[in-house]
RNA sequence: GUGGACGUAGCUCAGCUGGUAGAGUCCCGGAUUGUGAUUCCGGCUGUCGCGGGUUCGAGUCCCGUCGUCCACCCCA
């Protein structure tokens, strides 16, 4: 085999290996749970939209839609993009469906997101999110529940070492004022800037405060402070958030240079960071959009929402050492001798109609006796059921428990489908544990 | 997009200053011709990421390329 000829997956795509799909499941199902006691309900929605969406909704002059979305013209000429994002499709969706109309919807979704990045730990090109939108609420008390959410979401998933910033970033008039007021600083001291810093200068000058640059601390650390420049309303509606997260026992620091990337957000903004994920250290973050809606062409309608990172998050999960095991079948059934293996297939499927709750895993293809207990050691089974020619002979099958040092016993073949789930009782009683 | 490290068997890795590859594990068979651990014996798998160059000779040196990882950047 040639190979240059085997096809690779594309940089930056990753498949979930079936060794690595447990943590994944426990994510899904602990937040479809979660998601449901808090009253929120899933919707979907299309993995393609119009280029023009995210442009409008992210923003021109954003990382994102600059350089990173996927964006091709099909064959009827239209401009479409691969989503880099779940929100703008979620709140497209709201308006085109007319589900605003002063409704209050309390949504999520999940799915693969695009954006061509280079690949690094904890960042890909496909990568996926899952979206809790709440639409439809305009007090702080919508914003404390959804990381009262999030909080409860990693203490059930047991992950510990996490850490939530919040900040506001006010309306977008009193961020207008303060951002005019931080570029005119910032061109007091262009001297100081680097490149990067420069570069923001034109386009996104609130992303200046957030740079890693030892060199710009001095710059950074003078420039005015977003939390002094809010107006009125949205300094309650922080205030109050801040003493609803008290109320509830949830630790928070406030980070005044905590901005978002996406030109959308207005108001709260929040980030869960962790230490153990290297440089891509945000997990969860999101944050109120009261202005995108009409931005879109939908009735005006405040917002807030956030995505997590699903790779993220899963590897957090493998770290905090929990045994996520694929699950181990009841019952191994080996088959050996040119009769019994005819008969083993047939045998089986009677079982599966007496006991659907027992899983059962039948040796396929051939296989000695030595290598077929072998892999039913390895399957993790509970129970082994051997079928061979002089068993046939007898009508019965032999049970030998694998986990446990009880002896190995026959059962007549008529009598399996009550005498299989017996033993394994039994065997599940933990003072039978070996 | 920028910088750095790395790429040897399915997996984890060794291979000193260039002399055409090795261990453990996994898998298969046997000791035990119908019984999973362990032990012992035997066996299978590599165009040393790919392409080019230097050399009598390259896993080893040089260049390019692809990929992974780390950081910048960005963000979930």
């Amino acid at each position: 085999m040639d190979k240059n000829f085997i096809v690779q997956a594309v940089r930056g795509m990753n498949d979930v290996l079936p060794a690595q799909i447990a943590g994944w499941q426990q994510l899904e199902r602990v937040t479809r749970e979660l998601f449901a006691a808090y009253g929120f309900e899933e919707m979907r929605v299309p993995l393609v939209e119009h280029t023009a969406l995210f442009k409008r909704a992210i923003g021109e002059y954003t990382d994102i839609v600059e350089k990173e979305m996927y964006t091709f013209t099909d064959s009827g000429g239209d401009s479409l993009t691969l989503r880099p994002e779940g929100t703008a499709g979620v709140v497209r969706a709201a308006i085109t469906n007319g589900l605003l109309r002063g409704a209050r919807l309390k949504l999520w979704t999940s799915g693969p997101m695009f954006r061509h990045e280079r690949p690094q730990k904890g960042r890909y090109r496909q990568f996926h999110q899952i979206d809790v939108e709440a639409i439809g609420f305009a007090g702080p008390d919508i914003d404390a529940e959804l990381i009262a959410l999030t909080a409860r979401l990693w203490r059930t998933l047991g992950i510990t070492r996490v850490k939530l910033k919040i900040n506001s970033l006010g309306t977008i008039e009193s961020r207008r004022v303060y951002r005019e007021k931080l570029v005119t600083y910032f061109r007091q001291h262009e001297a100081a800037l680097d490149a990067d810093s420069l570069r923001r200068l034109e386009g996104n000058p609130l992303r200046i405060l957030d740079s890693k640059n030892p060199d710009m601390q001095a710059v950074v650390s003078g420039a005015p402070l977003l939390t002094d420049h809010l107006d009125a309303e949205s300094r309650e509606h922080f205030d109050s958030l801040c003493a609803m997260l008290t109320g509830m026992g949830i630790e928070y620091v406030i980070d005044p240079r905590l901005v978002r990337g996406l030109d959308y957000y207005s108001r709260t903004v929040f980030e869960w960071v962790t230490d153990a994920l290297g440089a891509q250290d945000a997990i969860c973050s999101g944050g109120r959009y009261d202005g995108l809606i009409p931005q879109l062409g939908g009735d005006p309608t405040p917002a807030i929402g956030f995505a997590m990172g699903v790779e993220r998050v899963v590897e957090l999960l493998s770290q905090t050492g929990a045994p996520l095991a694929p699950a181990a079948p009841d019952v191994y059934v080996m088959a050996s001798g040119e009769r019994a293996q005819r008969t083993a297939l047939a045998l089986v499927e009677r079982l599966r109609d007496d006991l659907p709750q027992v899983t059962l895993h039948v040796n396929l293809g051939s296989g000695n006796f030595k290598a077929q207990f072998r892999r039913a050691d390895k399957s993790g089974a509970a129970l082994a059921l051997i079928l061979g020619d002089a068993e046939l002979e007898r009508g019965v099958a032999a049970l030998k428990p694998l986990r446990h040092e009880a002896g190995q016993t026959e059962c007549p073949l008529e009598e399996l489908a009550v005498r299989i789930p017996a033993i394994l009782a039994d065997l599940a009683e933990p003072n039978n544990a070996v």
